[in-house]
Parts: structure tokens; sequence; C-alpha cells
DNA sequence: ATAAAACCTACCGATTTAGTAGGTTTTTCG
DNA sequence: CGAAAAACCTACTAAATCGGTAGGTTTTAT
């Protein structure tokens, strides 16, 4: 029931250069400074980032990151679901996998759960980087 | 985002014991084996279902375990977070202790969470033991 | 040429998780 | 009375996850 750092640090990493004018290049170890991250740290969770198309980079002297995409068109779930995965609260299979998991037999308490997880996935769907700057 | 092994189990036998007749004694082997849990695991799970109330047990041959309290009365959330804590999905504390940390900056993200947790919370604080029968 | 930046991969120590193991006590039943 | 069945209790452990750190390479502006 728990975000990682990761995400966290993402999506406060995102902020901050969701503030930048759009064309403005800003230095990972500059958005650490400002938001409290450890700098290297930052660098892996930009490398994540730019692969799934939420920043662009600029190589060399003066280079940085900047967003790839308008903040009204970031989605928090997506972010944190890059980092931590589903936002189901429970797994359900994986383990198990051989035979029906016991949970599965339990139809009510999975839908309950189930209920949860679309709730909390719409909510997060719903909130773009832009309702965070 | 995810409930441990733990409160699965929990959860799941305390659905099956809710589902017997409350005078009746039903050892941990016996749930164990009804709900695929393994039965040592689930031992430990008694002994701190017990000790908070939940369950009531008798000792020696014959013994076992029956609910202490009404399934009417028995609220998921509680369960939950005695075995994995707190429902919040961010920690915003124990690192960072020393300064205000990063994320509690940024007060609309963490208003989000707050939300997302106090709806969970709610959800299933208003969920009992009796809804899942 | 140098410095600043992104890029990339490997590693690592601590914590948590999901159990197992192995005993002790208590009680009932034959 | 003795055996079996049950709860009780504590310690251990193997694996995964988490939160980083380290240390290099490549690219580019100045």
């Amino acid at each position: 029931m728990k975000l990682t750092a990761r995400s966290e640090y993402a999506l406060l990493a995102l902020i901050y250069l969701g503030r930048q004018p759009a064309d403005v290049l800003v230095s990972a170890e500059t958005v650490a400074i400002a938001q409290g991250i450890p700098p290297k740290f930052l660098e892996q969770i930009f490398l994540s980032l730019r692969r799934a198309k939420y920043l662009r980079s600029t190589k060399g002297h003066r280079g940085g990151y900047q967003l790839a995409r308008s903040p009204t068109e970031i989605n928090l779930a997506e972010v944190v679901r890059l980092f931590d995965g589903a936002l189901a609260p429970t797994e359900s299979a994986s383990r198990h996998f051989y035979e029906p998991t016991p949970i599965e037999k339990e139809e009510k308490l999975l839908n309950l759960f189930k209920g949860i997880r679309d709730w909390v996935s719409a909510r997060m769907e719903a909130t773009t980087l832009a309702d965070m700057l």
C-alpha cells in the first residue's frame, strides 16, 4: 500500500520540470538539488523516464532534460506504474500459479479489491502533472 | 500498493471461520488446508489474530479457533493494518526526518495521496467480514 | 582541450517477506 | 495413564526488493 522512493522522486522531478518554460534544459543535478533527491539515483530515474518518452534529453555541455509532453498529457497513474508496477492491492497470481489461487475463490473479497484498484487507478489517471503545478 | 501474503491469508482464514457456526472450533491445520495456506505460516498469523482479539483459542486435543467477535464487528481495514501497517500510499517520513521531506513541500501531490489514502481507508473500514461471507 | 553533461551497467548493504523448523505445553480420548 | 492432537512460542533463513553508490563512456559546447 505504498509508493517506492523511485516513483515519489519521479513525480517530484517531473513537477519541477513542469514548472520550467517549455524550451529550457535543466540538468539532472539541478533537479536533484532543488527537490532533495540523491543525484545519481535521479539519473537512473531520468533514464527510465526518457525511455518511456516522458522526457527528452540533450547531451553534452549545456545539455539537460525537458518534458517531452505537455503537463496536461502526463497522468500520474502511468508514471507510478512505470516504477511500481500495477496499482492493484493484491497480486493474486504469480505465486500459486498452478492452481486457482485461494483468494480467487473468494469472489466478494476479490471484487472489493478490484473496486479499490479501479477507483485508485481512475483517480490517478484523471490527475495530470498540470494539476500538480 | 500491495497487500502482503500475511493479510491476504488472514482475511481468507477469517472468512472461513466466519462461515462456521459460532460455537464450532476449527484447527489451524483445517483452515490452512481449506484455504490453501501454508500451515505453519497460518499458525503465526492466528497467534497475531488472537492477541489482537479477533480470535479465541482453545488448547489441547479437540481444541481450535473461533471468531472472538461477530463478523459484523470486524472491519477489513483493521485486519490489514494489523499486518501491513498504515494504508497510506506514501511514507513521507522516516527517511529525510531531519528536514522537511521533499514531497511535503509539494502540497498538491501530498493532498492527492491523502485523498486516496482516506478513500481507501473509508472503503475498507466500511466493509466488514460479514460482507465477505 | 576541457568541462559538463547525459548515458549505462554493475554492484551492494539493509530491510522485508514468506515461510520453516523445532520445540513446549495443554487437553482430551481410549 | 499414555498417546495424540492441538495451541503456543521463538528462532532462523532464503530470496526478493529497495534505495541507493560507484565508476566508467560518450557527446557536445565553449
